[in-house]
DNA sequence: CTATTGTATGAGTATAATCGAATGTAATCA
DNA sequence: TGATTACATTCGATTATACTCATACAATAG
């Protein structure tokens, strides 16, 4: 259980979370909007899926990131109260709107190389 | 929030919160059930205080530490989960078990030293 | 096959968290 | 007053975390 809050205790994790709560996302999406290394992003992924968090899916060259289904049926309360807490706070909802802004620009590496 | 989840991401913490859901405490209460020393103990449960997470009142030389109302006010769904977490894990039971017996043993500080 | 792209991982470093032991302090007791 | 108790704080050591740079690797593109 520490481990978890571990897990949720730091900002990027956190900001990660909140980009994957309305989408899957490619980790370049992600990287896209976070302003770290790619290094940096792919450690924090690694650690949110060790702690059960996210899951990936590989299509083709691309990883695609989601929150992990069954952690957010085994921490509803919890899941519910970071949705709740990431809607009021500027920072993540910045962040989300960064990503519209991405996704829209047609700079997204589905629209660069579209998967079939 | 990361700090918040950073609060709660250590053992020792979380098991101080976890006696604290039922009951006030008096410091050497909890001294009494984690097994470590007691300028640790003091040095967590500073880290809630500034947190947010606990309360303190002095009541002539002891110190009684509560959760705060106002943080289980400002975030329900995320105590509810503690809450509910907590009580399936044997950890948590076995301490609040230890807690009960240590007060049934006529060893708190109360019952050695009564107030008023 | 070679070059490139997307992502993960190793190595090194800086910063932060945790801890026990010792010390400080305020309240009480004798 | 001097001794004791309850708790907080400082100090120094140890360990853990987050980060960047460089490299590895797997998939695709040419």
């Amino acid at each position: 259980m520490d481990n978890l809050f571990k897990s949720l205790g730091d900002e990027n994790r956190l900001r990660i979370i909140n980009l994957l709560t309305d989408d899957e996302l490619c980790v370049c999406e992600i990287e896209a909007i976070l302003e770290t290394t790619q290094s940096n992003i792919s450690r924090h992924l690694t650690r949110l899926r060790q702690e059960g968090i996210v899951v990936f899916e590989k299509k083709s060259q691309w990883t695609y990131y989601k929150i992990n289904p069954e952690f957010i049926e085994n921490n509803k309360l919890l899941y519910e109260y970071l949705a709740e807490k990431m809607k009021l706070n500027n920072k993540f909802i910045n962040d989300l709107e960064n990503l519209l802004k991405y996704k829209n620009s047609g700079m997204s590496c589905d629209n660069i190389n579209p998967v079939k």
